[in-house]
DNA sequence: ATAGTTATTTTCATAATATGAGATTAAGCA
DNA sequence: TGCTTAATCTCATATTATGAAAATAACTAT
């Protein structure tokens, strides 16, 4: 193992019930001598990536700089929040948008009434891979190799999934014939969500997904046709502004 | 320089302007063999901090979801959250919530009715160092030793400030008197803000900052010491809850 | 499906540096 | 200003990071 690799481990260690953590730990955990734990947590700080706490080491400002610089500058975030919020506005229902990164699925921008879905569900949420409709609108636009991919790696041997790759395969078929994804239940009781894809224009690759989420009771207002539209025009408007940033990228090329 | 230092060094790169980059861009930007440069990039990869589109790479989603953890385990935002939206709603003014971190300030929450600010001053928004009120309530309440340091290293060095060590101390004097500081149209034209400190109850260490910000003209309808008075119950509550979290845990041990 | 192209990883010898234990210095605190 | 604890430095040695070229893998387009 590099030492690089030894050394971006020490971010794995800080998680949910350990945030701060002092270097001595930081070296028992890692099976590091406390001069080597201090040259990391060193490196580390200097590139932001932690921070001091008293004589402890937290996670650190540069995440959330790089992260406001991501969100900045992504163009379905910049296409989408507007739209998003309109979706959110005239339906009283919640407006997702995800992404596939890396074999992971994250909620990247959520426009919502309701302020602490923001917080808990917002972006940097971790989404199942395959429960929710986001999440399998997200899998059924994959490529057919990173969907088989997927489907070892992830599916097949998680006790989460109880799916054949025949399944498998006529599901996430099915979701690409019908150009959207519904799912009731599957990440939260008594909620519904609707999920469609955001591709790039000019290889159909999927890219995002955007998906209404709401009681199911909420749903049983709506014409499911009226909403799956919606839906759609929405994703349409994202899909054509992220194309023409694209074209003025390429012509400056 | 160390090999740690120099693979940190590819997260610099990205930036506004170059979001996305090629191995062979990486490798002659940092003058990186290519080999090196596909090791460094691949090492990142595998930690997340990196991502690849195409044959290129980018900022990748464990920044992301590095940061929904500190947000979801950050003690002032988990008890600043609500408070800070009923300001917002009660006065119709922007609420921020800020931090001092390393040296660099840094906006780590905000409510307001305006949905665009949430976008482009939220979470992540990096803020002059004593330019605006957070920024110079967060520095006026360092120690001692660290307000010299600051002014040494970021106030005395930049053309962005005139200021004597000895104007320097008596403003932040002023400051830490009062326990809240106004500016006017010291970020934007026009604006005005009112912050407080968040304090550690436990040593008086400031943890952050709340700020009122609107339009000069808004501020003319509200009674001043009425707004300073909101915004020091604010404070107040968000440093009772992080104090009965510190107990907690230390509890435990 | 397959050839052709480009991206990425591997190999290997060598130079460079990462490492640990203890000594030294710096920082934080009363 | 001392005093305690944290952090860095020193130095010899083993480890591994590195570059150039070759091999493989991943895409693209037919």
């Amino acid at each position: 193992m590099s030492s690089l690799n030894k050394m971006l481990n020490v971010l794995n260690i800080f998680g949910p019930g350990s945030l701060i953590i002092n270097v001595d730990d930081i070296a028992k955990k890692l099976s590091l001598s406390r001069a080597t734990a201090y040259r990391y947590v060193r490196e580390l700080c200097d590139a932001g990536l932690l921070t001091r706490i008293d004589t402890s080491y937290t996670l650190g400002p540069r995440i959330i700089e790089l992260d406001w610089m991501m969100r900045q500058h992504d163009p379905l975030i910049s296409h989408g929040r507007e739209v998003m919020a309109d979706l959110s506005k005239n339906t009283g229902l919640t407006v997702y948008m995800s992404v596939f990164y890396d074999g992971h699925i994250i909620n990247t921008h959520i426009e919502s009434d309701i302020k602490k879905y923001g917080f808990t569900f917002g972006r940097g949420r971790p989404l199942p891979i395959f429960k929710g409709a986001q999440s399998k609108v997200l899998v059924a636009f994959q490529k057919p190799n990173r969907l088989k991919k997927i489907y070892d790696e992830q599916i097949e041997p998680s006790d989460d999934y109880n799916l054949t790759w025949k399944e498998f395969n006529s599901e996430t078929k099915k979701i690409r014939k019908d150009g959207f994804c519904v799912t009731h239940d599957e990440l939260n009781l008594g909620l519904t969500g609707i999920a469609a894809p955001i591709l790039n224009l000019e290889n159909d690759d999927i890219i995002g997904s955007i998906a209404f989420v709401g009681t199911t009771s909420a749903f049983e207002l709506f014409r499911f046709e009226a909403v799956v539209e919606r839906l759609q025009e929405a994703t349409a408007r994202i899909e054509k502004g992220a194309h023409l940033d694209n074209e003025k990228v390429t012509d400056k090329t």
